[in-house]
RNA sequence: GUGGGCGUAGCUCAGCUGGUAGAGCAUCCGGUUGUGGUCCGGAAUGUCGCGGGUUCGAGCCCCGUCGCUCACCCCA
């Protein structure tokens, strides 16, 4: 074996592909009914764009950054969030200047040069949402149920939700000062002490058990709220009880991309082992500003595809594809190709899928072939079929056969998927 | 970047204390006339990740290297 995908990459095959594809869909399908518009964005940014958009201090931009120089000497990185693309693409656009919010879904590959582990990948495929321009927490409320809608369409159970707010940036700001002071009376070891002095809020999220301990006393964020945060952190709580989504609070969440401020959340997965966030947002005010855009807050989420797949599968889910392959033809011999072929491509503008017995092999091959597609149907053609214009159906399951004008055919197989899906 | 585990047929793996490689699945062909699934018979496939060392002899031991994987950090 001579080539194999880069270190990291994440690609799916078929039968794989398939769960991929009905994953991604139904994620997406709450945000569509929302009234959340498809941006189909560039992959790769000016690398200020994520610099200056998410953060130099974060983990992303200083350490796991695909950047690269292309031949007129511009720095250009593959994207490894979206939303600083989302926030580059609305302003270029003059969308923040027109009707808001400004409400949007993507879908996509993202890139990140970092260790791969179960769930992790260089290359990995997310959904998002951003909705741009409210102040209102009704907004927060939207994005969280448009992600647990999506989960629910797959009938994922087994994840919770973590919610907490840092407040606006006054309030952050605030906090931030008396979180340094606090971290400054702990016995720190170096890379964390390094870490504290960037951004201490990321102190929080330490999972190091000692670390825990030594945080138990740590001045809580929550408290520190002034009322304009408290209120609308109230009011995020008060819309998700009102819609029956379960949630728990957690001030210690606060995620690692800087332009995070008040609203912050993240779906956990327990049966997912190291990586267990299948995804997470929350809102951004400062944002849209830093890269040179109107002063709009917004809020978002992103999705791991390739987490929830897991997810699906740790729960058991089947997530297999459910469109079935309507009928297998088979010609008898050369000849009869093209009036096979014919026969084919009526049936699948009628919007039957249909699959054909390429090959030169022996009938009995041409009927495993058929057995293994899959298939619900088969039949042969040949010179009697052609004569008569009627093909002996055989339904693969039951074996049973019928003679079936091929004026009928499409009838016959639309109504037997019909049935089938029905069941 | 750091640490653990693993690299044998397309896939999943077996190979006892070192004696020149096997199973199951998958693939293909056949079991007489134009109909699959079960069953039966047959075929094909490996520089045992790569390089070096020890040995009369290495898939098995040693060293290096590459790859995969899991975990730390962090995130989807």
């Amino acid at each position: 074996m001579k080539y194999q995908a880069p270190k990291g990459v994440k690609e799916y095959l078929p039968p794989a592909s398939a769960q991929f594809e009905r994953v991604r869909d139904a994620l997406l399908a709450p945000a569509r009914l929302a009234n959340y518009q498809l941006m189909e964005l560039a992959i790769f940014e000016e690398t200020e764009v994520f610099t200056r958009g998410v953060g130099e201090s974060t983990d992303v931009v200083s350490k796991e950054m695909y950047t690269f120089t292309d031949r007129a000497d511009r720095s250009l990185t593959l994207r490894p969030e979206g939303t600083a693309g989302v926030m580059r693409a609305v302003i270029e656009s003059g969308m923040d200047r027109g009707q808001l919010p400004v409400k949007v879904f993507y879908n996509g590959p993202f890139f990140r040069a970092e260790r791969p582990q179960a769930g992790r990948y260089r290359q990995f495929y997310q959904v998002g949402i951003e909705a741009i321009g409210s102040d209102n927490p009704l907004v927060d409320v939207e994005v969280i149920s448009i992600a647990t809608e999506g989960f629910a369409n797959l009938g994922l159970r087994g994840f919770k939700l973590v919610v907490n707010s840092l407040g606006d940036f006054k309030s952050r700001n605030a906090y931030r000062l008396e979180l340094s002071k606090f971290l400054s009376t702990l016995d720190l070891d170096e890379a964390t002490r390094e870490r504290a002095r960037i951004n201490p809020l990321r102190i929080l999220d330490d999972k190091r058990p000692e670390m825990i301990s030594a945080l138990a006393k740590a001045p809580n964020v929550l408290d520190s709220l002034n009322p304009q945060s408290r209120e609308d952190f109230s009011k995020v709580q008060q819309g998700l009880d009102a819609l029956g989504i379960a949630y728990e609070i957690d001030p210690r969440l606060v995620r690692g991309l800087d332009y995070y401020t008040k609203t912050t959340f993240e779906f956990i997965h327990p049966q997912l082992g190291a990586q267990s966030g299948i995804g997470g947002g929350g809102r951004y005010d400062g944002l849209m500003e830093s890269l040179g855009g109107q002063p709009l807050s917004g809020i978002g989420f992103g999705i791991g595809i390739d987490r929830v797949m897991l997810a699906c599968q740790a729960e058991g889910i089947d997530i297999s594809e459910e469109i079935p392959l309507a009928c297998f033809i088979i010609p008898l011999a050369r000849e009869w190709e093209f009036e096979a072929f014919r026969i084919g491509a009526e049936l699948r503008s009628a919007g039957l899928r249909i699959d054909f017995a390429f090959g030169d092999r022996s009938l009995k091959g041409a009927m495993k072939a058929a057995d293994k597609s899959g298939a619900t149907f088969a039949f042969v053609l040949g010179e009697r079929e052609s004569q008569s214009g009627t093909v002996e159906l055989k339904e693969l399951g039951t074996g049973q056969v019928q003679s079936v004008r091929l004026a009928d055919l499409a009838t016959l197989l639309g109504n037997a998927v019909k049935r089938s899906k029905g069941n």
